[in-house]
DNA sequence: GTGGTCTAGACCACG
DNA sequence: GTGGTCTAGACCACT
């Protein structure tokens, strides 16, 4: 189920996009699996179709879903792309921190330690 | 000068009230030091007073500066708190991207490979 | 064998019935060629009947193909007109391509030399 | 003033986002130029503002425009990849026609002389 | 005043 | 049943 939280700033139709983005390149959900139908998971989490609807619509302008008329929503099956544009981004992101760390006064020490730290973590839930 | 990106998404009073904390974090701006008053910094950047005013007040309730009536606006001395919620706002970042990247199947050697560029590129600019 | 693809975007009834109609038009299929019937090749693609007749009642009203209570559907005999239509509607496609993309700033020499291309490229698949 | 065509089957939204993106494209609105209102478009056309903000999304999207919270909408002042963008799409649209004709029996001075025509008519204009 | 988000409900096209 | 478009009207954030 997906979890949503009105206390966030960003719009609800962009949480539920990344959650379901999230899955795809995760591989929790498979190539051709079909989405939830707008008006169901509408009903599901008491959210107006419309915005379920905007969320499917950034989800397919990103190219993680396909949409058929008429039958539903679906993920798109070649992710590869997809998750290489993530690691891409998550690669500029830890370099942006780092780099801004060293800045501020942190050692090479202290970055190299929370980069291990980062790496047990993201293991540890494997 | 400050530098003012209209095509930023973000709002006008966050970028202003980002890059004074950046100056004041970073030590560009000792403490006690005098911002340019709410009227002139509006006629410099062509920008409603208002704006200005709420870059103060956010700066003023991030404890990045104190505001004394009748004189003006002036960084806090005391910047070692400010940088360390600086710091462990990065750290968790950091150890963030690390986790997910290693989530995608990023090896823990290319993730020490970034942290490893991130420093270099911090100490270069240093 | 027909090629469906349901991550295109036009309805599944109108991919089918361009199909029909270039295989009529290029004379794939020749004058009087029996179509399958609607339940077959509803079964063939996993599709929906009321698809297959959809698509078969559009050929119809193009003009592709005539229809006889009882016996089935088959590709109409004089193509000559289709084909006229269909190179009138190509000769407009292009021409209006040329003139926007003279429009924007390409140059004479460019407009040739991509007619030149598309040219080579439909004799080599002869 | 925009031009809208309720026969047209394509949805509002995009003729309007289409009309602008010519216009930024083809250099009649030239770069930072503001665009109309949400509101004010709206009441002009006699749309619902909401229509107007979704042609206005698929632009920022597309990169033909940028939009700053209360302030407006104003066209992306590097235009050359756009342009660079639409002439490879029109590019390559022609070369599918010339492709598609040459296969359909039309000889080569033919395409060549269909080229010929739109290019004097995209310099008549000019 | 500006743009952005969300809700409610209607209508159409597709299968 | 499915997705897609549009209208009407509300609320919020920003300048």
């Amino acid at each position: 189920m997906l979890h949503i939280d009105y206390r966030d700033s960003r719009p609800l139709y962009e949480q539920i996009a990344d959650e379901f983005e999230h899955m795809a390149v995760c591989g929790v959900m498979a190539g051709d699996t079909q989405l939830p139908s707008v008006r169901q998971l509408a009903v599901d989490l008491s959210i107006n179709p419309n915005t379920i609807q905007r969320a499917y619509a950034v989800l397919e302008q990103r190219g993680v879903i396909y949409s058929v008329k008429g039958r539903g929503n679906f993920i798109t099956p070649d992710c590869s792309q997809l998750r290489q544009n993530k690691l891409e981004q998550l690669r500029q992101q830890l370099i942006d921190s780092a780099c801004a760390a060293i800045k501020l006064g942190a050692t090479k020490e202290h970055i190299l330690s929370w980069a291990q730290q980062g790496i047990t973590q993201g293991e540890v839930i494997l």
